[in-house]
DNA sequence: GATTGATGAAATGTCAGACATTTAATAAGC
DNA sequence: GCTTATTAAATGTCTGACATTTCATCAATC
């Protein structure tokens, strides 16, 4: 893989990190592939070495690249990524041609851990908290079926999940909740075709709502289960063949 | 707080980070805080301004500080930390007077997630994985009671939950099990006095072990949660109020 | 002929100094 | 009193040189 594939850059050390890493993301390189030198990086983008090297040491402390001295710089396997790491989750936001694999990981993993955190939220809520996720919804509700506010629609979307993480009330499962952030948007957006699906969608979330109102621990777990549920199908995941290859 | 308080460094700038990060995990300097500045810091270890900016960089990558060009460094507070970002694992490792607040956090999160982890690893562990599940608890029973090799049963008993872990197959959950293995180590360290105690600690690993090895999900769970138990006792952690404040 | 050692090329890592940019405080001017 | 230059102080950037590590090549020696 060539650099000459890549899009031109708009300057700035994070920047030249988001458009590499995006490529690694997306599979460009192989796992084991030799990554271009610094200063042919730098030539090609017009930048001083410097930016590269930062940019790389990003990349390099996410785990998509190895980097040693006289040997020149390694493509990482995708288990050795820092998936939980911020940088990370920045660069995949927006991304919609995730690796497959990674998608079904992530998919899987919340599909083992939604339930769980849901009923955690039923637990541990504060008002403001209930404030939030009830204006997310709404905000569902309000756009739905109109297709110029699709883009409103996933942003309620992708804030019902994130504040049912932050009303876990544990630092822990907070962070997993911005970190998750892009990937659920990303899988919002493969999903949700027709309007019939959207209003079962709609009101599976409404039952988490109203289960995290009442403090129903169970049924936030099981209202929680039944709308990654529902995103399984949109997606074409069974849900049945979710762990990783053994 | 000034640089005096802190220990001498051994060269080189991933060292300096970890010393300067165990400082700040460790409440040296209260979020708000102005950081010392570039060339004193340089100064003060005798190291060149790349080394110092590299160390900073990494800090502020994990969220412990804020640079802004003019102003200078800040000290974020800790709900900005990115605690699962690998870094922070790496200079947590072998931290015993972490803050209190942060050990309640993580143990919280493990109290919450372990039990469906192993639940997980019922479902998905490998031939393999139970092999390496067996050999750690037969390090744990070997090396019990023997005030000698104290370090060796810690060894065993942090495998044992990564372990876990690792046998959901998922990568996202597997991540989360190399991150947690320093707090994990940390708690550990703290439990386990006596040989009563130690007995029941030991005979609760061996009823996950037994329900991971049956493949038995629900047996899995309950058993996993009877381990938390019975570390949360030795910690003198009251389940019930393990959400942070709200 | 195989092993060892010396040489050199090529990559990343480090340093030092000058300069750019941002921020905030201070002084000048109306 | 308010606005606007000026200045100082911090982080950010660039550049060129040098250091170090790694690997390949080739020669020497046994």
């Amino acid at each position: 893989m060539t650099l000459d594939a890549l899009p031109a850059h708009q300057g700035g050390a994070e920047n030249l990190a988001r458009l590499l890493a995006r490529a690694l993301l997306t599979g460009h390189w192989q796992p084991g592939d030799v990554f271009p030198k610094e200063l042919d990086i730098g030539q090609h983008f017009s930048v001083s070495r410097n930016q590269v090297r930062n940019a790389l040491a990003s990349l390099s402390a996410a785990g998509l690249l190895e980097r040693t001295a006289g040997r020149g710089t390694q493509v990482r396997a995708m288990s050795e990524w820092h998936l939980l790491d911020p940088l990370m989750s920045e660069w995949m936001t927006g991304l919609m041609n995730l690796d497959p694999q990674l998608v079904r990981a992530i998919y899987a993993f919340r599909f083992s851990a939604e339930p769980l955190v849901a009923g955690l939220a039923a637990q541990a809520a504060s008002a403001d908290d209930i404030a939030r996720l009830e204006t997310a919804f709404e905000g569902m509700q309000r756009t739905a079926g109109q297709p110029e506010a699709r883009h409103q629609h996933i942003e309620h979307d992708v804030a019902f999940h994130d504040v049912i993480y932050q009303a876990t009330h544990n630092l822990v499962w907070r962070q997993m909740g911005h970190l998750l952030r892009p990937s659920i948007m990303a899988l919002v957006h493969r999903s949700q075709h027709d309007i019939k699906t959207l209003d079962d969608s709609l009101a599976r979330h409404g039952h988490v709502l109203k289960a995290i109102q009442a403090g129903d621990v169970a049924a936030a777990e099981a209202a929680a289960r039944e709308v990654l549920r529902r995103t399984a199908i949109d997606l074409g995941i069974v849900p049945d063949t979710l762990s990783d290859g053994r």
